[in-house]
DNA sequence: CTGTTAGCGCCTTCAC
DNA sequence: GTGAAGGCGCTAACAG
């Protein structure tokens, strides 16, 4: 029913393995036969076919991208800048029949564990060529294993496998972000401010960014000796706006004196900024915020917030580079993005 | 190398095709062979190999989505509920072979025309189930004529086409925003609280999106006997905050008198009002603002931005459904989704 | 440089 | 209810 390599050989009046050899590029062929073939192809419009080929050749160039929450500026970006690193289709070569690009396919697991493992399943079913895990992982032990032991078995089977913001595994290749050591940053800036009732508003609780920066702004706390009030001045939630809006408000309730608001993430953040307005707090006067990503509306909000730099897009590309293996891998297969504290308005001394 | 299922088979001392039976249960199977082959599948941890299966069965279970800029909300929301639809991995059913589920695939264009055709033959190639093509069309009448075409050879080899956010094309099912609607409804709303003096800040002149909303735009000042002024004060740029920024500081040169900014869209909005700001101009005592789409980050921002809200989440859904065929075909193969005006503090009546 | 020959792993009639 | 056999469309050795 649809055309396939043998019409086009037919057409072309040469064997199928010569199409097939024209289409793919790596071997040689005469010049005129080439043309023919390509010739050929085009009359047809001949499409390859990805599964046969992907079954004689026994690899797919599909490429996953597992996000947490797609919706999230913080994932897309990430997942975008992979994807642009997939041999840009839409680059100068618009060949015929197939390029060499890979197609990354973004999966949207909604920080469930379950899904992130079927999609793993149903990746490895695609024989795909990479799989790139972005975003923080769920620390419950059957779960970590579960998703060590899937990894294990893609890279056995020829599927590279890239983390990007999560805690190294086995057979896997690592960009982990340094959220501890930016949340510490980020309240050490606060405490030099001279804050010292310094409230938290974290992520879900087992997820490994949400552990690392709460451990990090607790590693400040200790260092200026104020860790005794950090758990009860300490509220989880979701990474989202209406979870920092409610935690803002429990926060309020624990110490009416709060001098400062830290945020697991920028869109937690302005969440706080809502409640505190609503509760007829001034930003920063009344209250220093600060969030953690800087996404692209941070600088925009009123005032402009206060978080920690994660080259998102950097990260995103350097992933898609390692998963294609067009970069060599780093030392120990581990490399550590750097967080970087971006003071701006909405932090500043507390009120006397 | 890996285990196939023949391997399986074996095991479970039955025919390879009795393990397929099993495996797509579409076929009735003895419960104690059944039993046999699932406890096989269990003990060797078999894969079904997708690539194989796609071949023999000659469709896949690949669904795509293409969007024009993933780290774009607007675009998250819309892919992640495409997504949320395909037969959720993590639902009830985590079988082990295989599932009924879908993979959505999302594809990011960054507005490339070429990129969008070069996808939809990647897509092609990977005998997709079905495609979804979101957010405005590029007009330019070759690309227009390419993506009709591609959509027709898809739908012809099997692929459902469906268009979501943008105008109906042969053999696609559509799901059509009323861009020009909301946008006449917003600006009929500036109007009615006196303003006459109302720049717009437009997308990139060549698309859907911005020609509808624009043209909603236009109809509500012309109706008021406003529209003399609407080319001068009528601004094109990119759908980023940057562009509103910068198209911001045009108008204000091109008539300093303005009371009113309308954006097209709610990102552009946010660059709009931090121009504003920074000129030192009051939102809205001195310039109203308003956006279009109604994005999470819009209720959150300050002050809260009136726009027209886009129910982005539920006609993802529906696509996704439409995609599967698990929801019937509008009347004609086009609906319409409604666009509601959101008055919010970001407009106001003008200072005298 | 090009053609021939085997499968890749699975699904699907067709018999039993 | 189950097995046997052929082929889906392509690629990858081999020859020549």
């Amino acid at each position: 029913m649809a055309v396939t390599l043998a019409d086009v050989a037919a057409r072309a009046r040469v064997s199928a393995a010569t199409v097939s050899r024209v289409l793919s590029g790596n071997y040689p062929v005469a010049e005129s036969t080439r043309a023919r073939v390509l010739r050929a192809v085009e009359d047809l419009e001949y499409v390859v076919n990805g599964p046969a080929s992907a079954l004689a050749a026994a690899t797919s160039d599909l490429v996953g991208v597992l996000v947490n929450d797609i919706a999230d500026p913080f994932f897309g970006i990430i997942a975008g800048a992979v994807q642009s690193e997939m041999g840009p289709p839409g680059g100068a070569g618009t060949e015929p029949g197939r390029g060499a690009e890979k197609l990354a396919v973004i999966c949207n697991t909604g920080g469930s564990p379950e899904r992130e493992l079927n999609y793993l399943t149903l990746l490895q079913r695609q024989r795909a060529a990479a799989v790139v895990l972005t975003g923080g992982a769920v620390e419950h032990p059957d779960h970590a294993a579960a998703v060590a032991t899937k990894a294990s078995r893609l890279a056995a089977s020829g599927t590279r496998v890239v983390l990007c913001g999560r805690p190294p595994i086995e057979d896997a290749i690592t960009l982990t972000f340094d959220n501890r050591g930016g949340a510490r940053r980020l309240t050490e800036h606060l405490l030099a401010l001279g804050h010292r009732r310094i409230g938290y508003v974290a992520g879900p609780a087992d997820r490994t960014t949400t552990r690392h920066r709460l451990e990090g702004h607790r590693e400040a706390l200790a260092a200026a000796g104020l860790d005794a009030d950090a758990r009860r001045l300490t509220v989880h939630g979701l990474y989202d706006r209406a979870s920092g809006y409610d935690a803002t408000l429990e926060l309020l309730r624990r110490d009416v004196g709060l001098t400062a608001v830290v945020a697991a993430n920028d869109t937690i953040a302005l969440g706080v900024c809502a409640a505190l307005r609503d509760q007829g707090l001034r930003i920063p006067e009344d209250v220093s915020v600060a969030g953690f990503d800087d996404l692209p509306f941070s600088a925009d909000a009123v005032p402009a917030l206060t978080t920690v730099r994660l080259p998102l897009h950097e990260a995103g590309v350097r992933a898609g580079r390692l998963a294609l293996g067009r970069e060599p891998q780093p030392p120990g297969g581990v490399a550590m993005v750097r967080a970087e504290l971006m003071a701006r308005a909405s932090t500043a001394p507390p009120r006397h």
